[in-house]
RNA sequence: GCGCCCAUCGACUAGAGGCCUAGGUCGUCAGCCUUUCACGCUGAAAACACGGGUUCGAAUCCCGUUGGGCGCACCA
């Protein structure tokens, strides 16, 4: 492929949060602007003035920042483009509308939405294909003057020919065809001024230069507009690439109550963002061999529209799981206490101890999928006296082997020099010796003495971290 | 309804006519490791939607059927 001038784009549109679909769409936009040593144009679609959404813009930037993806122009750094926001191109689009209107590509359709919408009901109820009866395209020049004349608001409709066809070529999904008797006369500006997609979109790519539109598929059957919109002006179109729909678990296109699409749902829950984006990076795109893992440097290195496939993906956030407990344990030890820190003290537990923390962390990392699980961990390092449920556990600490572990612990521990995880487990060993006690018999006790549980963290690292006293409190506390 | 697109294990996918006894990963199950759980390791079950062609030979090419998705807004 040809890498010189590569310029790809990210254009959403600010109507609330980032879909994850759109974050795997931003992120092929930015691996294939990196592989080719190419730029990367974030564009803001903001012409539907009633969708407008307050903040949207900035929180958009903000989480694309969190991912790692990074654009060269945009509103934000500007460029030679700009301005980089649909609202703020209004002149350039109305002056496309009116050229096409001069050339007698486009003309002025009168038609109120009211009338529209009748329209579209009456053929839909004769089982017909609701699309627009183009009566405004025969309109006169005198009829046109006279409804101008009465200040009747209007839009502008493309010209679609009656008939022949338009083809072009998708980079992931090779020649398409379209007849243009399917395609309806398009409303390119819209009664307010403000343009449509169809118009905005093709208009702004070619202006700012965009050589490829890598998108989602269900672009896939307006593209034949888009088409027709570049010839209409005589430009060279750009090249096409469009990505197979992210899936719900039903297959259908993936949408809110059905689990969460926000990239900031993600953000919040504390899926790490190279989690997130390794995952999203393999829904669609494969390397071609067995690797699964990979930086954002790596897919920048290996991605490539080739190996870009064509049917849907299913959102599988199990699969999104495993690879957040994977991230998450190749952490160092102080990332991981950073980015648990605010779930422990959420949850009551004192941090202020950064070994203390550190430990108690380092304990349970091998428990963690999201950093907020070790909440349901730190039970067992808090204070406060233990209370052992369960018949079979509690005669299991009654029993005459575990009393005899307890006083022989006791004793010990009172002596340990020095009280760490290794030293205690050596201990443990010496009580066996001493008491004849061994395996599930001299632990288990110890355990659910311990911390009620059955499970849990190595014992030694679990008495260090309750601290001497309150080991032997707990022990104490189960002496008959 | 019409148009466009798609179709390999439950999920993500490898596979570009013989290398396929269809491979990998998640999930599931079993075993190992461990005082226990988790982590980790090993292994198992699990798929070419169907029907016709083409070919010596088809998961791979063609046609049809079925199924699914998307689109058909003065939304993007």
């Amino acid at each position: 492929m040809s890498t010189e001038n590569i310029r790809v784009r990210f254009a959403p549109s600010p109507t609330g949060f980032l879909h994850v679909g759109g974050l795997r769409t931003a992120l092929y936009n930015v691996l294939f602007a990196r592989k080719h040593g190419g730029s990367a144009v974030l564009r803001i679609e903001d012409t539907d003035r009633s969708r407008y959404v307050e903040g949207a813009v900035e929180n958009l930037l903000s989480t694309l920042e969190w991912a790692g993806l990074r654009f060269d122009e945009g509103p934000e750094q500007g460029g030679a483009s700009g301005p980089y926001v649909q609202s703020e191109r209004s002149d350039l689009y109305r002056a496309h509308a009116e050229q096409l209107l001069a050339e007698g590509k486009a003309y002025r359709c009168f038609c109120s939405p009211d009338e529209l919408a009748a329209s579209r009901e009456r053929q839909l109820a004769e089982k017909k294909d609701p699309t627009y009866d183009r009566r405004c395209r025969m309109l006169s020049e005198a009829e046109i003057s006279e409804k101008r004349d009465a200040g009747l608001p209007f839009t502008v409709r493309m010209k679609v020919p009656l008939a022949g066809q338009l083809q072009f070529r998708d980079l992931v999904r090779g020649d398409i065809t379209v007849h243009y008797d399917v395609i309806d006369d398009q409303v390119l500006l819209k009664s307010d001024g403000y343009p449509t997609y169809h118009l905005a979109n093709v208009v702004d790519d070619h202006h700012m230069q965009i050589s490829h539109v890598i998108r989602g598929e269900e672009w896939l059957p307006s593209t034949a507009k888009h088409m027709l919109l570049y010839e209409f002006f005589g430009w060279a179109p750009p090249q096409f690439a469009h990505l197979p729909l992210l899936l719900n678990q039903d297959r259908s296109k993936l949408s809110k109550r059905q689990g969460d699409v926000a990239v900031e749902d993600y953000r919040e829950k504390g899926y790490l963002p190279e989690a997130l984006i390794n995952f999203v990076a393999l829904l669609g795109w494969n390397p071609g061999d067995d690797r699964e893992m990979f930086t954002l440097a790596e897919l920048e290195k290996e991605f490539s529209l080739e190996r870009v496939g064509k049917a849907g993906a299913v959102f599988d956030v199990e699969k999104l799981k495993w690879f957040n407990g994977q991230y998450l344990r190749a952490l160092p030890a102080e990332d991981l206490v950073e980015i648990c820190g605010p779930w422990m003290r959420e949850a009551g537990f004192d941090t202020t101890d950064p070994a203390r923390t550190r430990s108690v962390v380092s304990s349970l990392t091998n428990y963690l999928t999201l950093p907020s699980d070790i909440t349901e961990h730190l039970g067992l390092f808090t204070g406060g006296p233990v209370h052992i449920t369960g018949e079979e556990a509690q005669n299991l600490v009654a029993d005459a082997p575990a009393q005899q572990v307890f006083t022989r612990f006791v004793e010990l521990a009172a002596e340990l020099e020095d009280w760490r995880g290794e030293s205690i487990k050596a201990m443990i060993k010496a009580i066996q010796k001493d008491t004849g006690v061994k395996g599930k018999q001299l632990f288990m006790p110890l355990r659910l003495a311990l911390t009620a549980e059955e499970h849990g963290p190595d014992l030694g690292m679990i008495a260090e971290l309750l601290g001497r006293d309150e080991t032997i409190s707990r022990i104490r506390a189960q002496l008959r």
